[in-house]
DNA sequence: AATGAATGAGCCTTCATTCAT
DNA sequence: TATGAATGAAGGCTCATTCAT
């Protein structure tokens, strides 16, 4: 990617994080990245691409992190454990990212909104996948629906985009720990407990 | 309150969690509500007021219900349980609220951004000090921070609005019950879970 | 006149001086005149009207005044004296009004504007019949061209409404003596100068 | 200044002189340019910003013109001779900045307000100025106050702009004359009147 | 590749006026 | 007479996008 595309994408990252796609204008844009509307335009064909391109780089992302994790392990919780880490992991490398993923992603126009969703829900089927496969091999408890576990997994995650601050009190990898160790009590049977009793606390 | 500012308000509500709030005009919102853009600007001093008003009437119902939680138990488990479920029955209620709640309150104004924050940090700190409370008499781990542990909660809870649909397989009270299961086996102490078995499932 | 539409015009009369006719809302006048939009609409046809309501009783009043001028004096000198004594002296009574008339009188839409044009050219052809008849009695010098010097006569006395304050340093009365002693010793004859001394300062 | 600028600033002129500020929307004016919204706005930040280079424009050339009479000449009756000849002679460059200067100056927005009152508070003074030492030098007569002879003379002059037609009967050359020769006569000392008797008619 | 002047649709808001009560 | 909710045309302004240079 082009350098200036690199600079406009960061410069616009962080308006977007702070006052929203809708609050920041294209001339903002250009002005916080030195470049000019003729620029922007040779890179982006418009200002919904370039919402789409940061979309797409930050799920692209946590994709390939999700598929790592269960390549990487065979054992469901093991794996879990890992997409919870690396999900967790991401906010240090892509907090406004996310922030804009989770507060902008109504914006994205046809046929964006279309290519991301596929991504988003690609990543969603590999947790709950993991959450099934964990079931079926006793890791998990039976009585819990896969889908909503796995959202309410996924809410205590992303929610921390809310909150997060990359110079609070408590590191990224704290925190993931502490999620972790809530999830896997919250979820695993009696004997995964003890079997997995060194990722709990 | 006004017959047309009500449906002004329920009009815009859809609107807005489906379109966004800089998706939706002023003339589309008075279209859907029937009246006139002099109607509308009778009833609120300006299309953010409207914002306003939709973020307050939802988070005036929330710290209501967190407040009625304490004060109807005693014991913290009894609270925290209580308090979950009445955030999640919200959903039944205030869905377009809550979606809207979370998605745009970045482009709330001052002085509203205020308002807003403060109530929303007043039904955060209730359950803070639910959770501190139920360290201090043993019925939560004390391993875990509490800011951390609250905010992993309403992010389980608070996501829904992402998902949640009326019409889908599980009713809301169910959901809570799923909610309430995992965390309560996700923070309780062992004496605290088998004293409140009766909340697991 | 009734006592509402007075208090109406009173209101808007200091709000119109100050902010001028379209920096003034009809909302802004019935909340200043303790009354409703319904209220001044029973009183005036238009805020229009209103504009020319003020205008009206500001010209009819002058209008008067020259008329008594002429009426009551026989030698033009004594005629003119009389009439910036009186032009200026209305400056205690009327300055709102004044401020009105010539900063607001762009604004006076058809039939108004015909109307109050007539009242104005019958009050400039007075004084511009004094000055004339001034030169041939031998009193005002034949070297000037009637218009010019009644106009300049007219923009010496109307720009008081600029920077005259009913508190600051000069009375009116002393104004209006200044005034007439500079004119009179610009255009009246030498002879005339000695014959109507008592008019000079 | 770009030739767009110029081209809406001629035009806006010519409107605005003869509807008044507020008689003249931005879409009539960019017609009237040959211009689009966003032309106009691209040279100016807003239509009271327009209002503000208008007056600017006039008032800026007054000062310089009045700065160039006491700069040329020494004694205080020339000088005044010189400022009112200039300021009168602005009228046929300027007659509708002029116009809408005094007519609506009421709608200038802070700061623009301030930014104008200095400049025409200056160009007030140096008149005053004048006038203040013909008195100490004996040639304006002692007994009038220099605040409203000053105020008088400008009243004189500034009201032209209710009724200067370019192509009327007299040539502003003319005009000036007529005035300088009233206010001449009015104000000079007698032994001053003999000494400048050329400038009078 | 890059610039920035220019475009014009569309936005939020104001406000004189009407009218049912 | 008086009220004030409701109307809707019109206003000032923004901003994503285009295009001649």
């Amino acid at each position: 990617m082009s350098e200036l595309k690199e600079k406009i994408m960061k410069a616009s990252l962080l308006l977007f994080e702070k006052y929203g796609f809708h609050g920041v204008s294209v001339k903002e844009i250009v002005e916080a990245s030195g470049t000019s509307k003729g620029g922007f335009y040779h890179h982006f064909q418009s200002k919904d691409e370039l919402l789409f391109t940061i979309h797409d780089a930050f799920i692209t992302y946590v994709l390939n992190k999700a598929n790592n994790a269960i390549l990487t392990y065979q054992r469901p919780t093991l794996q879990l454990n890992a997409i919870i880490h690396s999900f967790v992991k991401v906010f240090d490398l892509y907090k406004p990212h996310i922030s804009v993923f989770y507060q902008e992603s109504i914006y994205l126009k046809e046929p964006f909104d279309q290519l991301i969703k596929k991504k988003r829900d690609e990543s969603k089927n590999i947790l709950f996948h993991v959450i099934e496969k964990g079931q079926k091999m006793g890791e998990i408890r039976k009585a819990l629906p896969v889908e909503i576990t796995g959202m309410s997994i996924l809410g205590m995650v992303n929610w921390t985009y809310k909150w997060y601050k990359q110079d609070g009190p408590k590191s990224i990898e704290e925190i993931a720990k502490i999620f972790t160790d809530i999830t896997l009590r919250g979820i695993l049977t009696e004997k995964a407990k003890k079997e997995f009793a060194s990722l709990l606390r």
